[in-house]
DNA sequence: GGTAAAAAGTGGTAAAAAGTGGTAAATATT
DNA sequence: AATATTTACCACTTTTTACCACTTTTTACC
């Protein structure tokens, strides 16, 4: 699948249901049919919604785990810690059930952010928070991350 | 691809949209059929427009990292923070999303300055309080670094 | 277990906000 | 002065938000 471009910001309506931007939504249309998975995150207090299909095929790595060995099956658990199956309801609407509004602190305003092939959702306010820590030590995680050939850019 | 090179005042209109300068957008048109990224900048509260070719080429390496370590995810959130794809409208007008305005303070009056291979949009008051905040900046660093030994400059 | 109350989830829609397209007037450039 | 560029509007479409009314599921209690 191609990957997915784009940071939005949306509100929830009192439910907790919001709209997929549109410009999203474009880009996950190939993709929607077969619907998507919502799950907490593992590094930070946020959502990760896996279209249906990016979910099967990282399973497919995840159970070739051998679980026999703790440290397997633990990561198994906590990686695969509230799962849920969702679909957009007849008007295009995702529910983000209360659980997992609850684990990402989200409340009315909602960031949906591309990450590759799937999409982060933050209630807003953390993700800001969590933009700003990175900031701080960017130029450093920039290094670390993307930084081994300086050189290509001097070229 | 060629490095820009200008700073260019203009304005936007009421919807927030705004002409790109000629002399930039000759500059830019060979790139200009693919589209843009308009993005937050890390440092400064400013936008960033990539010409698509430049931001798929810096993606290429990004996709690349494994999302599984908590430093690459961070990297990736925060590079990523404020992305939207735009087009020039039939007019030739960018529209500057209302978010990405917020972020950047941008209003009515406007400052576009090419850096390298991009181009940074400004609100042109913040535009100028950054470049004199940098000016002090440079003076004091300048008068640290080399203003100790006046007896040289007589000398 | 059975039942009432609360919570969670559905479906729909009116109104507000954001975005699009076009053009006349103003300003700058040659 | 003539042309090119930029600015300021108007009218319109699409997207998003904020509700209301209703159904289903879960919880709490007798």
């Amino acid at each position: 699948m191609n990957t997915l471009i784009g940071t939005y910001e949306c509100k929830a309506d009192a439910k907790g249901r919001m709209m997929l931007p549109v410009a999203l939504k474009k880009q996950l249309a190939p993709t929607m049919v077969k619907g998507f998975v919502l799950k907490r995150a593992v590094f930070q207090p946020c959502l990760e919604l896996y279209p249906m299909k990016e979910w099967q095929s990282l399973m497919l790595k995840v159970n070739k785990l051998n679980r026999f060995k703790k440290k397997n099956n633990d990561f198994i658990r906590r990686f695969t810690a509230g799962v849920r199956t969702i679909e957009l309801d007849a008007s295009g609407r995702l529910l983000i059930p209360k659980d997992l509004a609850g684990f990402a602190g989200i409340s009315r305003e909602i960031v949906v952010s591309s990450a590759v092939n799937i999409v982060e959702i933050w209630d807003k306010s953390l993700y800001e928070k969590a933009i700003d820590d990175a900031a701080n030590d960017f130029a450093q995680l920039a290094e670390e991350v993307m930084g081994q050939d300086d050189a290509n850019e001097l070229s």
